[in-house]
DNA sequence: CAGATGATTGATGCTACGCAAATGATTAGT
DNA sequence: ACTAATCATTTGCGTAGCATCAATCATCTG
C-alpha cells in the first residue's frame, strides 16, 4: 500500500478538467433537453436503464449515488410521462423493478440525437476515432465502478467474456 | 447543417457518461476538499489560473462559462485565503488581473495531492497508460473549446484545417 | 463632458440535494 | 401467527449553488 518508489511518472490529475468539461456539455444539454421535457439528470438515468436493461430502485440509487428519495422523485417525473414502468419484483414484492418503456427508448434516442449538436461543439477538438476512444474510457471507468455494485449477484456462471 | 447521409458510423454519445463520472468525482472530492477549505469549483478556477498564469476575469468567467458576478463571489473567497491576487491591469485601469499567488499554488498542489486517492478509486479500471491517453483527450477538449473563446483574436488564417 | 464598460455588492428566486420522520406493503425470524 | 426488519414512497425541512436584476463606483473612449 505504500508508495513504490518506482518511476515517479507525473500521473496528470484530470480530476478539475472533468468536471469543467462535464459542466459546460451541461449547460448546452440543460437549454437542448428542455423542449424534450427532460433534464440532464432524466438522460443519466435513462441511459443507466438502457445500459442495463432494468433495475432496482436501490441499485439505481446506489448507481447514480443518490439519495433514495430523490431517485423516488427523479421516477416520479419520467413515469408521469410514460418513460419508464415500475414493476413489482416478482421474487421480493417489496422491491420495484423499473424498466424503459418504448416511448422511454424513444424518447432517449430522440434526446441524444439532439444532442448531437452539442457534442460535437464541445467535443469539437477530437475527430472520430479520439471521441470513440474517449468513450470506451469512459465506459470502461463507469462500468468498472460497477462491478462493485454487481457483486451480490453472484454469477457469470459460465459467462465466455464476462 | 442537415444530416449528411455518409457512413452513419455509430458514434457513441459521452454526454449521460461523463455527467454521471463528473458526479461521481464531485461527491468524492467534495469531502476530501473541505477541510482544505476548497470547493470543486475553486479548484477548477485554481487550475485554470495555474495552466495560464493570470487572466482577466471576464476571461475567466467565460473560461469557466459562468456568470460574471458569481466569478466575483468565487475569487472574493480565493482572495480572502490569499490564494490569489487581484491586480489592476495597467492598460485599463478597470480591469483586475487575476494570479495564483505562491500560496495558492501550494494549496492547489495539496489539493491535487489529496485528491489522488479519489481519483485512483474513481478511475480505478483504468491503467496508467489509459489514464494518460484520457486526461490528453480531456485536455485537448478543453483547450480546444478554447479557441472559440479567442475568437474575437480574429484569424486562423491559413490555418488548414479550421 | 457623456456614454459605454468592468468590477462589485445586495436582493431575489429557483433548483438540486440530503436528511429525517411517518406510512403501507411485504418478507423473515422465532 | 406474531413481531421485527426491509423497501418504496411521501412530506417537510434545511442548505447550497447559481442565475438574474438593479444599483454603485471607477475608468475608459468618443
Amino acid at each position: 500500500m505504500t508508495s513504490l518508489p518506482v518511476v515517479n511518472q507525473p500521473v496528470h490529475r484530470c480530476g478539475a478538467l472533468l468536471e469543467h468539461l462535464a459542466r459546460r456539455l451541461r449547460l448546452r444539454s440543460e437549454s437542448v433537453l428542455a423542449p424534450l421535457g427532460l433534464r440532464p439528470r432524466h438522460l443519466v438515468a435513462l441511459t443507466v436503464l438502457r445500459d442495463r436493461g432494468g433495475s432496482t430502485q436501490q441499485a439505481l440509487a446506489s448507481t447514480l449515488e443518490m439519495d433514495g428519495t430523490n431517485v423516488v422523485g427523479l421516477l416520479n417525473d419520467l413515469e408521469a410521462e410514460k418513460l419508464i414502468e415500475r414493476r413489482r419484483s416478482p421474487e421480493d414484492r417489496r422491491r420495484h423493478v423499473v424498466e424503459l418503456t418504448e416511448a422511454g427508448a424513444k424518447r432517449l434516442a430522440k434526446a441524444e440525437f439532439a444532442l448531437a449538436a452539442v457534442e460535437d461543439e464541445v467535443l469539437g477538438a477530437l475527430d472520430h476515432d479520439q471521441r470513440e476512444t474517449l468513450y470506451s474510457l469512459l465506459q470502461q471507468v463507469a462500468t468498472g465502478g460497477m462491478e462493485a455494485a454487481c457483486v451480490e449477484v453472484d454469477v457469470c456462471d459460465e459467462a465466455p467474456p464476462c
